[in-house]
DNA sequence: TATTGTTATACTCTATAACTATA
DNA sequence: TATAGTTATAGAGTATAACAATA
């Protein structure tokens, strides 16, 4: 008996994880966001940040790769980046009103996928199933 | 209340997929396995597959991009690679019994690693999740 | 002519390192 | 000199396209 009673869980969850952000791509389009600037401007939306470094490590990326992404949201006009008066080598980083609607936008949509997404779990496996993530998420931020 | 009540599901999965696929890599190198390879020991060891377009495509693999590791793996003795007398073009695909020792032994590990990740949750839940999460993976396959 | 596997090329994404400006 | 941000370069990973063998 050498096969396994379960399949490995990362195995389990590539997938999810790939047709969820699969379910996103149109949705971010017609938003005229990328993933990153989606992820930054719901980064935002937790609260303005005081340097280009946080934002990044808050969203496990590098604080390069966001520059350009970045530009283009201010280009856009979906935040604001300020050289902070206190220290001008830092930018302090704000949604706008325009960039939280943008981004309560794209979110309700995306949302609303997911929603049907798990509609197809039996309500308690589904309360389960949230909560369960949601644990081990806060327990792997203690790990960085 | 612009505010969302939960996090995107695809934010919630991606941290713990990559914990996940981190806590893996050091137990694949003791066992001198590359993801891929792992991948594709995994693959096989559900049955021998008949064509290597086949076996990428049950892996979400390009079919170019494994050909180095089933390179690989053949030489460590972990494959065997085939003609198909009845179609010379096909290749034959099958696990070895050292490829399947080597197999149980990372997937042992791994499984380990994994029910200690799980233990945070309350038994009930835990069930729970891993019910919802065969369950959707399930519905996945149908999709594609 | 069509298909499997293979190789070669190009492209995308990401990280590393060098640079500018402030301190 | 040290740090935030930026830019330039290089590297890894992946996909696309051309190729060889077989049908």
């Amino acid at each position: 008996m050498t096969s396994p009673p379960r399949p490995d869980l990362a195995a389990l969850l590539a997938p999810l994880l790939r047709d969820l952000a699969a379910a996103e791509v149109p949705i971010l389009d017609e938003h005229g966001l990328t993933m990153w600037g989606y992820s930054v401007l719901v980064a935002l939306d937790r609260g303005p940040m005081r340097s280009q470094a946080a934002l990044a490590e808050s969203i496990n990326a590098d604080k390069t790769r966001i520059i350009p992404t970045l530009d283009e949201l201010q280009a856009q006009g979906y935040i604001e980046r300020h050289p902070d008066p206190a220290d001008r080598r830092v930018r302090l980083l704000a949604l706008t009103d325009s960039g939280r609607r943008v981004k309560d936008s794209a979110q309700s949509a995306i949302q609303r996928g997911e929603e049907r997404w798990l509609s197809r779990l039996p309500a308690g496996d589904r309360a389960a199933f949230l909560r369960a993530l949601r644990r081990l998420a806060e327990d792997g931020e203690q790990n960085t």
